[in-house]
DNA sequence: AACGTCAGAGTAAACGTTTACTCAAAACGG
DNA sequence: CCGTTTTGAGTAAACGTTTACTCTGACGTT
């Protein structure tokens, strides 16, 4: 079923029944109509890989993430293809579960396939698509990473201002031994948000202790590792934040496991706000940075590569977060009530 | 840049260009090795949309989940994508958040892409699928639902052995009264779940009390909701058997909500194991059901109907689950035990 | 030496659209 | 009423592949 047997039941060119589809405009209402009913009554849909094919656009995007289990993403993935879906654009997702073997592979499944753009959201596993010769033809849009050719743009979160939220909240609630875990220091967005943690630090006029600050992986695992590893320190941290949201559930956990009380015993911020911290119990305290935002913008950014005056390029500013206080941080308890609650 | 550049790049024809980079077995070695190093070297990569166009395979398959923010889904994309890379297949993915117009637009979509098959992974909004005339062309394959042509398959789910699992675990640690929050009793999966509960009562000989048996939603939001409905009935329950582990969650966040302790005052089973029970404060005990396995089967059924040699249709019984013990159950206190608590 | 076979390469027709041209007829202006 | 513009429809050439067919030599057989 094609549009040649459209035209030929409707009694028309292939022409008019393109014509018909696309602006019906041009196309006389009474052909337009007799059309439109065989189509309906077939249940024609054109096939959209010819169209690609003479267009010279393919209507489809690629979405790089880093891990699609990791429920950070799923909010992306899904504000994406809302948008994508309203813009009558297609999503090749690529999930590379942080290989850059894996990505390389996706890269290349996606030029085959003639997207329009891709979006990549690894937050720093991007060197791998620099080498790539077709590449350079197709606009991509980066997150953290500045790219370095001129096609391709990215979106900047203000990690300073998120981290320094998290701090500042701490600090005005009374710690002051504030301890921080980071994301793997192989990921150029970890190690932004550390140095964001160390200059909050400075700016807020507290001393900083190289012992309070510990390399973490982002995951469950290894913020209960990282934690644990904090709990054999001498002075003992009254709070600690986490480079993001599953790192601080590790630490939650890893609390609960040594029967250390949140937030009596401890406090713990994280950072990205998923879904899931709303049901933690306790009930996360964590900085917000809106997924949702961060798609619109990512496929905003595309869009207009490909079409550049359909969207007058959004204003390029830092992406903001918010802090979201719920019931895991908390005075720090005096000295005594520490030893105490440690016996 | 196309097949005829690289053609007349390496003085050769497009078909030979094209049969080197398919089945080189037919071309002279001398030609191959030319044509690939103009294909390295230009960074050549054959549009897939033209050969989908000739071939009549477009080798994408549509995946259509109901919510990919659940995090039950993410871990089924995650190994239907793996399972497709392996095959050279692309997905298309599409979250429908459970909305039936959404999910008619997605098929439409990828009907117009030309798909070579569908999984729908809804459990149980599929009724929007049966109008479609182009669909009858295109294979599909369900979970739970039985697709009544001839053309498409399912997947099944052994709900009853899995939630007999679930009381019978409950009934060994000696709870008697036991609650169920089922699903949302218009997905036909769940109310399949709430069967089971009954039947698993009655094959293990427990009475069953019609007060014990709610309606939850499946969300987190539904399980604080459903359980403190719960908690207004004189005789309470035990232990709570939940149909899947957000609802659980949502349990056991509401229980630290009004301070009854988990499992000391009550033990939670829930459903799924999703990723992320494991972490839970406390972790969750709760009835595992593959995701990995439930997405390899639906893409070797599809694989199976386009090419119905490739694989030998696999052996088409029922998904097993497997009960993982964790802490959120216990024996339930003795009854004095718990007046004490409950002061 | 004549003939048949076969391997390997090229030619060109598809696949299902869009769209630049072309053309006929209708509308319009004087 | 005639020439000009406008409108609306049809023709056919792309888009980038694959592949059925054809063709040319080389090789093997008698």
């Amino acid at each position: 079923m094609n549009i040649r047997d459209i035209a030929r039941r409707a009694r028309v060119s292939t022409a008019t029944v393109s014509r018909t589809l696309n602006r019906a405009s041009t196309v006389d209402p009474k052909l337009a109509r007799r059309v439109l009913n065989v189509v309906q009554r077939t249940g024609f849909y054109p096939n959209v890989q010819a169209r690609a094919l003479v267009s010279g656009r393919s209507r489809i995007f690629g979405l790089i993430v880093s891990e699609i289990t990791n429920p950070f993403f799923p909010e992306i993935v899904q504000s994406f293809e809302n948008i994508a879906v309203a813009h009558n654009y297609e999503i090749l997702l690529s999930s590379t579960v942080h290989d850059p073997e894996r990505m390389r592979l996706a890269v290349r499944r996606m030029v085959e396939r003639r997207v329009d753009g891709i979006a990549v959201m690894t937050f720093g596993m991007e060197e791998a698509l620099a080498t790539d010769p077709q590449l350079r033809r197709i606009p991509l849009v980066f997150v953290d990473q500045s790219p370095d050719d001129g096609r391709s743009s990215h979106i900047q979160i203000d990690y300073l201002f998120g981290i320094r939220q998290a701090v500042s909240h701490l600090v005005d609630l009374g710690h002051e031994r504030i301890a921080f875990i980071s994301g793997p220091l192989n990921l150029p967005s970890a190690v932004e948000r550390r140095t964001a943690f160390v200059t909050a630090l400075r700016q807020l006029r507290l001393k900083r202790d190289r012992q309070l600050v510990i390399e973490g992986d982002h995951t469950m695992e290894g913020g209960m590792a990282a934690f644990s590893k904090l709990c054999q320190i001498t002075d003992k941290p009254t709070a600690v934040v986490c480079s993001n949201d599953m790192t601080a559930i590790g630490v939650v956990r890893q609390a609960y496991e040594t029967k250390l009380r949140v937030p009596e015993d401890i406090s713990v911020v994280g950072f990205d706000d998923i879904r899931f911290s709303r049901f933690m119990v306790p009930p996360l305290t964590t900085i917000q940075m809106s997924q949702s935002r961060l798609a619109e913008l990512a496929f905003r950014a595309l869009l207009s590569s490909v079409d550049p005056k359909a969207e007058p390029r959004s204003d390029e500013h830092k992406l903001r977060t918010e802090l979201i206080q719920r019931r895991s941080t908390a005075p720090p308890a005096s000295p005594r009530a520490r030893a105490q609650s440690a016996r």
